[in-house]
DNA sequence: CGAATATCGTTTGTACACGAACGAACATAT
DNA sequence: ATATGTTCGTTCGTGTACAAACGATATTCG
């Protein structure tokens, strides 16, 4: 009397390809993927990024450079002491604030940083290339809504 | 002659924010926020994933699994040992190859699932909130085409 | 048949990412 | 000046995510 259970019986059927965190995840991945094969295994995307902040900032807190590159306190403290690690940046402590830590680059991350633009445009450009130059701005349009 | 330099003195400048891998990661984080808001702690976006896809499979091998959402070996090794542990899915071993798992939803992970995707797209439609119906169909067949 | 090759699941190591809790230091209020 | 509350960095635990290597099994090819 009974069928043997279809793999899905739902009424409201969730299409697992058309949800958008299924989507910003898989193309995540793909972002990645392109990061680091074009970035030798030098900086990660999230380096990357935290690099970039402190080169616009100059120097700033490690909870603020957190802040400012989208890291909480707990996910910026792994990156910061991977970027001291390879002397990309400098830590000293803040004399007027005994808890705070001040960042900076270091020469080696100004050098880095400057010769790794190139490659980040690469990557921009390797991943948006199956869209046209419309549907590229509508996408960072709606992203940088969603954010 | 020459400004004190600012922070940032690069020709090709290199703007974080108008970068796609930046601002997926951003909407990626944001996405996953409002999933664990709005699903208590029952599964993260992943592991959800996995269910959907193992509910329209049927069954699966575990790597094939992995294939189907979007995740390598190793990870979906850990996805699948913690919904085994939270017994949403039955673990068999297949016969005609002794290798093979055979993975499959238990009762419990179809009840889960069922329950789960009215709150599924209610995330969705969270995330997508701050667009109108014609930005949501263009970031996601944007997503679609960089995937 | 036997050897090369491929796939299955697993383990290890590294790197985000977040919640929760903590002590230390700072700020403000009374 | 003491109490309150906040912020700083830190640690722990959990959960992705991937590369690389591994043994066991399957498959394919000579």
């Amino acid at each position: 009397m009974r069928d043997i259970d279809p793999p899905c019986e739902n009424s409201t059927s969730y299409v697992l390809d058309d949800q958008i965190g299924y989507l910003l995840r898989l193309a995540s991945q793909r972002h990645a993927a392109l990061f680091q094969a074009s970035i030798p295994d030098d900086v990660t995307p999230t380096q990357f990024s935290a690099l970039m902040r402190l080169a616009k900032e100059g120097q700033c807190s490690q909870n603020h450079l957190g802040r400012l590159a989208g890291m909480d306190a707990a996910t910026v403290k792994g990156v910061v002491d991977r970027l001291r690690a390879k002397e990309l940046i400098r830590i000293a402590r803040d004399p007027a604030d005994k808890r705070r830590a001040v960042i900076s680059l270091s020469q080696k991350g100004r050098d880095l940083i400057s010769r790794l633009q190139n490659e980040g445009h690469r990557v921009t450009a390797q991943t948006l290339a199956p869209l046209n130059e419309a549907e590229r701005q509508a996408l960072l349009s709606a992203l940088r809504k969603l954010i």
